[in-house]
DNA sequence: AGTATTTCTTAACTTAAGTGAACGAGTTAT
DNA sequence: ATAACTCGTTCACTTAAGTTAAGAAATACT
């Protein structure tokens, strides 16, 4: 596990042996099992997560209906935003499936990164990555069609379509169970 | 406009007057004329923009069509894509309306960046908060109608529905011209 | 001023998503 | 083992968005 996480630093930065030991001493990973609630809305947490096996998703409940908008998965990095802007949290965290992450808090965060300055640029550029490609993905979003949607995610992330549930899936592409279920016999159809 | 600038900087790091006239040498400052087309599809720019004065909007062009995903107004800052990833840019740019613009080079930042280790501080701290921002927009979307995120622009964004086409607006809400009309209309139906 | 062009709206029709309900398959709980 | 639940699918019906076309209103052009 400790492998994953160093190889995927090292796309960012140079870590020496001491500073990966440091690292470790911090106690970062953790195991969760499926179904567990890390974040509910209107708590303050103070916790970024690193998804280095499983996955976990984001979900608001509005009128009592779950809306799922996001699944972070293996190598993905995510802050909540209740963390960066400090306000309780709009949303709901929890594990899709059983999962091993690394969780660090704000506080120990910033501690490290006054230690270590590389850590900070390490951050920097991983926001800057990340809002790059949530850009792209939020025009996909808005420039197609739920059907386009659907067939796009079966491109980039085919593992989802399998692992997640389909209600949940749902309304990651942004329609109703009963929709997904029909467009899905839809495209079928068109394929025989 | 650069007591403008410097306001907006100050709610991150404090510049020393020194640091101030630095930033003044660079000739950052760009006036541009409506329509005026900043970035074109298939171009590897370099430049970042902050928007002091008027209106910018990124835009694909789909099957002949303008797919109109984003708008940056007063205050607003804006990093291309292909700018991050060093690729060609897969969409336009261009000026909704006459614009006071600040445009920097990313050779140029990487330099300001290196002499002053707050503007690196900051850049980070805007990206983060843009990240968590846009998470935040992309949710929205996903989670609501074309209505409802309509309605939505109107209290978040009004002046938008005022200084940009209607046509625009539509393709930034995931819709077409007519149906925003339609949609409007029923609203107005509504409130009677 | 007058013409051309773009922009916005309206309408009729088509297509797809939302809604409410029912059903079977699979899972969990007791 | 049975009951209770969850999940995915299907159906009939409603509602809203896409499409095509036409015309009015605003803007730009010369």
């Amino acid at each position: 596990m400790q492998d994953i996480l160093f190889e995927f630093i090292s796309k960012y930065i140079t870590l020496t042996q001491d500073e990966k030991n440091v690292l470790l001493t911090l106690d970062l990973f953790h195991s969760e099992k499926k179904g567990t609630v890390l974040l509910k809305e209107g708590q303050n947490s103070k916790e970024s997560y690193f998804v280095l096996k499983g996955c976990i998703r984001t979900y608001y409940i509005i009128d009592g209906e779950e809306k799922t908008t996001a699944f972070y998965t293996e190598l993905n990095a995510f802050t909540p935003n209740c963390v960066v802007n400090k306000i309780p949290s709009d949303y709901f965290i929890s594990c899709v499936e059983d999962c091993i992450l690394l969780v660090s808090n704000a506080d120990m965060g910033a501690e490290i990164n006054a230690k270590f300055p590389k850590f900070d640029i390490m951050c920097r550029m991983l926001s800057e990555e990340l809002l790059a490609k949530q850009q792209i993905d939020f025009d996909e979003f808005k420039t197609s069609s739920p059907e386009q949607r659907y067939l796009n995610l079966l491109q980039k992330r085919p593992d989802l379509i399998q692992r997640v549930p389909q209600h949940q899936l749902a309304s990651y592409l942004g329609i109703k169970p009963q929709s997904l279920s029909r467009l899905r016999a839809r495209i079928l159809e068109k394929k025989r």
